[in-house]
DNA sequence: CACCATTATACTCAATAGGAGTATTAATTA
DNA sequence: TAATTAATACTCCTATTGAGTATAATGGTG
């Protein structure tokens, strides 16, 4: 039953989606004209996948990486190289606090929005849903002939864009822009597609890179909810306002201002400096900082099923 | 900066953590005495990873795999193999209802909780817990000479083991292997050290694998919080008391009835087919079915931020 | 048959978390 | 000086959640 690994021809290839914040928006780290997510060599010399990635970015960007995760590791066929040498990608999240040193070209941090427009509701609703995205993708789903695919396309648009009464999620990232490929409004296409006509508005990058983006964003999203990452970005002291515009870029929705704080301050993550900021307009704010303390306290597990606590 | 990527020797390894449940026990597929977790090769007729694990259950088990999710991609330096070769290893989390059709001998189902005893708690607190780990892992932390050590083990014993006044959680089952793992007391080890002593009670497994098991469990754990994947391991029709029992099999912990079901017919996950169970004792309870269009209906995705709903 | 054990099911209660809004304070800028 | 911009302190209301009480419907036992 156990049976011996395969050994042919493998090439394993490391990607990283590292996310900074610049002046409150979300910015990812590309190459090639924002075409491509930086990847690196799986380098036999590093005892872990963790560690060559690590080493690999602080020999680029000059600065530590803080959090880093695994995001997936895909190997689908489309992905083989010539010479049917297959292609297996292991992609991780990564987050820094600091920009790259610039050079003459070359690597460049770039807002996310950009390759996902749908996905910015800090100001309400992005635009591009009801405008362009919701008319196209119905179009989709009414183009289904069997009538059961068509109710499960309408079903998917419903929950994934929030068309009719579901509300938007902006968890669900990677599933929309899943949704949008399938339907054919992204430019990206397996190696015997046609190239297709009037891709929607946000730019591609090439293999599956965007996809592995949208994977990146979508674990940011939901992480955030219940642990303290978003200190990993955040300069070493900071306002509340400040925190609460990183985790309004992140998670890409406006947040309740009062509510925010009192969250904060519940959970006991910030210390006040007592130092003041120093600012352009409005009254001026304490700062801040996250107490490191507060990782090694808590244990960070969501529940939700009714216990009993009465063991 | 973009680097080629290495190509030399890598041996890619697939592993599946197989869960089911029978008689309210979780179960888990293993090979070799139970020293082993079903490990299948990388081929590269199929054109992704899942399928070609999916093939290859349903081969050796003559039962569909229902879901299926990705864990970790392990390459740790002690897992190569000899002559220099390099292990990769990617590991499944699967859930099937049925049980393999037996042969002879080899693979067996086994209880989980036989390599993870401490990880129990259906009937209130594991009893190893207070008897053996905490008085072993204190000894371990007072024998850190640096204080700053000392204090960090001391945390994580609490924050893991619920010492004191943080209470169990029993999403940490990785989190709490890897430190007893750390204080040495699994007898699993790197290919360098001493064969320990005295190890807790509680089968071991051959190279990472209960760390695997351990990732796997500690996954299912969370997901049944927020996806109806417990579906997954049910007869087409069940009574809402063995829904709650497969639940605690699976968090180990008991819960709370009357909230159990107020949770369930609130979330409309299920319907009833209108029959009656036939038992033993007791009330003669209604039976249910899984209402498989929830999974459409709805986005499952948690949040946790002060959302503005008014955007 | 009466009674008990066992499970199912229906409610009630209290505490807490979460979304939303009002009011007040403290600064800068026009 | 007034208007603007933030910061901060509270209040309200509702939904969720942990916990417990009460009642109903079975089979088994003396």
């Amino acid at each position: 039953m156990k049976l011996p690994s395969a050994t042919s021809a493998i090439t394993i290839e490391l990607n990283a989606v590292l996310v900074a914040l610049t002046a409150n928006e979300p910015q990812v780290l590309t190459l090639e004209d924002g075409a491509l997510l930086p990847s690196g060599p799986f380098e036999s010399e590093h005892p872990t996948l963790q560690t060559g990635l690590r080493a690999w970015v602080q020999q680029q960007t000059h600065h530590p990486l803080g959090y880093v995760e695994q995001l997936y590791t895909f190997a689908d066929r489309y992905r083989a190289a010539e010479g049917g040498r297959r292609i297996v990608s292991i992609s991780y999240l990564g987050l820094t606090r600091e920009r790259l040193s610039r050079g003459p070209r070359d690597p460049e941090w770039r807002n996310w929005y950009r390759y996902f427009p749908w996905e910015d509701w800090r100001n309400g609703p992005a635009p591009l849903v009801a405008r362009e995205i919701l008319p196209r993708l119905r179009k989709w789903s009414e183009a289904a002939g069997d009538p059961a695919l068509k109710r499960d396309r309408r079903q998917r648009i419903e929950v994934n864009f929030g068309d009719g009464k579901t509300q938007w999620n902006e968890d669900l990232v990677l599933q929309r822009y899943e949704l949008l490929y399938e339907a054919g409004l992204v430019p990206e296409t397996t190696p015997t597609q046609q190239p297709i006509a009037d891709p929607l508005p946000g730019m591609a990058m090439r293999h599956d890179h965007r996809r592995i983006l949208a994977t990146g964003i979508a674990r940011l999203r939901a992480k955030i909810k219940y642990r303290p990452v978003v200190f990993e970005l955040m300069p070493e002291t900071f306002t509340l306002l400040q925190l609460q515009r990183a985790v309004e870029a992140l998670a890409g929705r406006p947040l309740h201002k009062q509510n925010f704080r009192r969250l904060i301050d519940q959970q006991g993550l910030v210390e006040e400096t007592g130092a003041i900021s120093a600012q352009a307009a409005g009254r001026p704010a304490k700062l801040y900082r996250f107490r490191r303390e507060v990782v090694l306290e808590r244990a960070f597990g969501g529940t939700k099923l009714p216990l009993s606590r009465a063991v």
